[in-house]
DNA sequence: GCCGTTTTCGGCCCGACTGTTTTCAGTCG
């Protein structure tokens, strides 16, 4: 279960109290408990198990980890129960809709008794809406029209997505009239994998010739809002952008507080009120003089701290580690020295084996490692032994081609229900690189799934597994299997698993990246492509690997081909 | 409901925009 369900769980109760009208910090309380549990990577249930002490946990009192316990033990929550049975369940999807907070929905409950949806639609067309207290016409018609536009936790796009958009309008901005810079902060400049909306920040001479500019972007479905400073509109494509125009002289202290976290921004300026300082998106402010705001590191500084690089801002210790000195320095795409996880037209690729060295050693990789699928994938002709050897023969025939890149023979061989490999420990010993994966039976108990990996990797031949958790990014969920104990056994057996840099996969995640570092457990990085293009998703498991906070001693293929054929041999 | 190198009580980030008002509440990020 369990994590996202406890979280789930807060989540709901944040949103029951706040329609109740509670004292909004307590709302609060939950929705940070419920981000702490969400990103923690251990398993709950097995924290109280160990008798571990919950309330070390930030966010986390004696009073909600009390609620945990009864959670993981129950399956449920009184307290929840209780509001569930006070408040009508529709009203939490009336948060949905655009224009629509606790405080108005209150307001529909307790004066026409609006319940859900359907009957706020009813009361709408009705007009019934435009004479409450607070409510007018316009907003009528915004609940008329729309009724639920993808408001907060509306859809998510992958990283990959919003990076089209996002630089499309970046040139376009650029274009517009006195500007002078235009960056896109939020959770894409934190690169995290999927982005709710893109947050643009520019900088012009005039920003109301700057905004009147923007909403004549090619492609816009909505305009939500056009203000003197910042505007939001939501494209063709669904996506939300806000703009915001700030002075040059505030651009570090806009750029990081757009940036967020938003709790990493909270613990920051937490610390700076201590120290009697105010920071806002203007500037850093000691009383009513501004000091400084115009780098990003300005922000840090007053703090005491070092930059800390966007990835890293989430408030999951970074703040910390910031002040005791010890942030990572982050791998770079340029750290990367070949491409650990690539198929050809010999299964089902689109390029020959010369055509993806070829764009390879384009891209200045020392080596590239060609790993087809096995047997058992059929369907798209995966690699039997016999077929492997000539695989391999044709290898040895490309290689005398190519004299500044070495390619690596490999496979990419499916782990079979019971752990055993698709492929014989005969055809396995003569490759360089074997990649091991899962790609049935999906559905095994999460302890089955478990040995069934772990027996993968004690193979002496296996030199990693490819995706280990199977996800795809708003699509398919993570098979249930135990990552500490798969880590353990990494460490163990000198294994590696790998970070896939496919924009759907992006597996392992950040907070499985960040607990293989810290188990010290190193990944390989693999682009899965099936085409040369395809070749260039590194960047994208780069910014994976940047917010698992890793360096390039924590990634096997920053190795160069000496040491990385050393570190191979099991 | 959490938290503490001023605090175990009294704080908790803070400003823009909209639509409703006629000085501001609610929503949003």
């Amino acid at each position: 279960m369990v994590n996202q369900q406890v979280a789930n769980i807060f989540y709901k109760i944040a949103d029951l109290l706040e329609i109740k009208g509670e004292n909004p910090f307590r709302v609060r309380a939950y929705r940070n408990a419920a981000r702490t549990i969400e990103s923690l990577g251990r398993d709950l249930s097995e924290m109280i198990e160990q008798g571990k002490d919950l309330t070390s946990l930030p966010g986390i009192g004696k009073d909600l980890s009390e609620k945990i316990r009864e959670i993981i033990e129950t399956g449920t929550l009184s307290k929840l129960e209780e509001l569930e049975s006070e408040i009508p369940r529709g009203l939490i999807e009336l948060l949905k809709v655009e224009g629509l907070g606790p405080k108005r929905i209150k307001t529909l409950y307790d004066k026409l008794g609006i319940t859900n949806i359907d009957e706020l639609r009813k009361a709408a067309s009705q007009g019934k809406i435009r004479s409450l207290p607070g409510f007018g016409k316009k907003l009528e018609e915004t609940i008329l029209k729309g009724v639920v536009l993808a408001k907060k936790e509306g859809r998510r796009f992958k990283w990959s997505y919003a990076n089209s958009f996002g630089e499309e309008l970046i040139s376009f901005l650029k274009k517009g009239p006195s500007v002078k810079r235009a960056e896109i902060a939020g959770s894409y400049r934190r690169k995290k994998e999927t982005v709710g909306d893109l947050d643009i920040l520019v900088t012009a001479e005039d920003p109301e010739a700057m905004i009147d500019y923007f909403v004549t972007f090619p492609g816009i479905k909505k305009v939500i809002s056009k203000g003197q400073t910042r505007s939001t509109i939501i494209l063709e494509s669904d996506i939300q952008v806000d703009l915001r125009a700030v002075d040059e002289e505030c651009y570090g202290s806009a750029l990081h507080y757009f940036t967020g976290s938003k709790a990493h921004n909270i613990a920051i300026r937490a610390i700076a009120q201590k120290k009697g300082l105010k920071i806002n998106e203007y500037g850093i402010f000691k009383g009513d003089e501004r000091i400084s705001g115009k780098d990003e590191k300005d922000v840090f500084n007053a703090v005491d701290l070092p930059f800390i690089p966007p990835e890293l801002r989430e408030n999951r210790g970074e703040i910390e580690a910031a002040r005791e000195g010890r942030l990572p320095e982050l791998v770079t795409i340029n750290d990367i020295r070949g491409d650990l996880h690539c198929h050809t037209k010999w299964s089902d690729g689109k390029h020959s084996v010369e055509e993806m060295v070829a764009f390879s050693r384009e891209l200045g990789y020392e080596y590239v490692a060609i790993t087809d699928h096995s047997k058992r994938l059929a369907m798209i002709k995966g690699l039997d032994e016999e077929r492997l050897l000539l695989q391999a023969q044709e290898i040895d025939e490309i290689q005398k081609k190519f004299k500044d890149i070495h390619i690596l023979k490999g496979i990419e061989v499916d782990i079979l229900e019971d752990g055993s490999l698709d492929l014989s420990n005969e055809a396995l010993k003569m490759l360089d690189f074997v990649v091991a994966a899962v790609h049935s039976k999906f559905k095994l108990s999460k302890k089955k799934q478990t040995k069934r990996i772990i027996k993968a990797m004690e193979n002496p031949h296996v030199n990693t597994i490819a995706h280990p958790t199977g996800r795809l990014i708003g699509s398919r969920e993570a098979y249930e299997i135990d990552m500490e104990e798969i880590l353990r056994c990494a460490r163990d057996t000198g294994c590696f698993l790998e970070l896939n840099a496919q924009p759907d996969r992006l597996d392992l995640n950040d907070i499985n990246l960040k607990l293989a570092k810290d188990m010290g457990v190193r990944v390989t990085m693999g682009t899965d492509a099936h085409n040369r293009d395809n070749l260039l998703y590194m960047r994208f498991g780069v910014n994976q690997a940047r917010r698992g906070w890793l360096e390039k001693k924590d990634i096997v293929n920053c190795l160069g081909i000496k040491e990385l054929l050393k570190v191979l041999k099991k």
